[in-house]
DNA sequence: ACGTCGGCTATACGCATGTGTAGTATCCGA
DNA sequence: TCGGATACTACACATGCGTATAGCCGACGT
């Protein structure tokens, strides 16, 4: 499945008469320029953040930067139709289990087409952006509703508070990872790719114990926060 | 203690000759331009990042966009200086034991002259810069070492990988905070304190069940990896 | 009293960006 | 075959940015 070939069958901006180019020995190539532009736009929004000048995009692209009004209007809605398959991708790719709170991402990151989809959310989240809030409240969702069948399933202990546990494992893994993605500002696209499988290998034995037997060795803050908030351990 | 007040010893470049102003009424008057200016960057930056401008952190100062130049000669280096004064700020703040892995962030919600403090290192690690990085090493040293004194005395389980795990929960918990930060990018700094407290009033019984019992019923994924990596468990 | 120096302002320059406009070429339907 | 629409380009415009320059003005030493 490439990027491209994502259906963002809900906006019929797609006006472009798919014209098959005869020359299809060419992989970028073979796509009509709108579609180029916005795979372009993605993999330059992933690898720079959205201030990516549309000069920028337009050169990988390999067409002139006016062209993006022309399909788009503005760069503006360029970004809103790149959220738009991104978010697409992600919810298609995520049927399977990919939702395990330790190996959602980690999977993310083994599939090549997927890679600059992970940069591309956490590029959302990081720029504080709507699609990013949007990303983080569905991978939230995603993970409640995990979290459910594997406590019922005998897998995940339960929580006092299910959905702030969700939030709280969403939010600093996304955040891990965004903090990782800004320590080497140096990385091309193409090598962060290595660089999360290697952060993934670097906390997976710090993770599996955290989320073994946590850090503290008794549970007397546990103990002693119930009795402060008013709910005693049972 | 305020912000203007933390020395930047090391670098010679306040030169301005220290003028007490007469009226001392006015608090944001009594201090040099030149550090008046620093103040202002510093809660600029951590307002709007560090895309703010410099006629943006003039106007807060109260004074022309000229006189950043005058004083620092560059935008780059008025940064350097706000780097310099917040990580100072930060060596000292933390003497005391704020290096608990759950409450060290809180209680710098909780100080008031902090507040922006702790926005402008997420804005630092957000952006990727040096600075950012320096703020992050030494949370994870400061980690790592409270953590070594912890397993010591009973309050921390040992890691296998100790370095490892206080960098997993330093980028995670840092991490967390910035996709927080993200998520209102609405906010003024000002109520960004508030919107701390109640962030780690949300997380605080989710993280402590985490980092009391994990989320993993049993250790089976534990033992399984340890197998995997040749290390079985003991 | 006066000259000089430094804090400070006003204004302008160069640059990069997003956007608008005019024009060319290519394709599709009548 | 022709005509209009459409993909695409080249260039110009306005804006905001960091930076540079020239000058004002008060303080301080002599």
């Amino acid at each position: 499945m490439r990027i491209a070939d994502a259906p963002t069958s809900d906006a019929p901006i797609d006006d472009a008469p798919a014209d098959e180019a005869p020359d299809a020995s060419i992989p970028p190539s073979d796509l009509t320029a709108r579609a180029r532009l916005r795979d372009a736009a993605i993999e330059c929004f992933a690898a720079e953040g959205f201030t990516a000048s549309v000069r920028t995009i337009a050169a990988r692209a390999g067409v002139s930067a006016g062209l993006i009004r022309h399909h788009f209007g503005s760069k503006e809605a360029l970004r809103a139709e790149c959220d738009e398959a991104v978010l697409a991708m992600h919810r298609t790719a995520k049927v399977e289990g990919l939702t395990s709170p330790l190996s959602a991402l980690a999977q993310y990151a083994e599939a090549d087409e997927y890679g600059a989809m992970l940069v591309y959310i956490l590029r959302s989240v990081q720029d504080g952006s709507p699609a990013g809030a949007a990303f983080i409240e569905h991978m939230i969702a995603d993970a409640l509703a995990y979290s459910e069948t594997a406590v019922d399933a005998g897998i995940l202990r339960p929580s006092r508070d299910p959905e702030g546990r969700a939030r709280l494992l969403v939010t600093n893994s996304i955040g891990g990872l965004i903090v990782q993605l800004s320590l080497r500002p140096e990385i091309s696209l193409a090598d962060f790719k290595a660089v999360l499988h290697e952060t993934f290998e670097a906390t997976a034995l710090p993770s599996i114990e955290l989320y073994t037997h946590g850090v503290f060795a008794d549970s007397t803050y546990l103990d002693q926060y119930l009795l402060y908030i008013g709910d005693p351990p049972g």
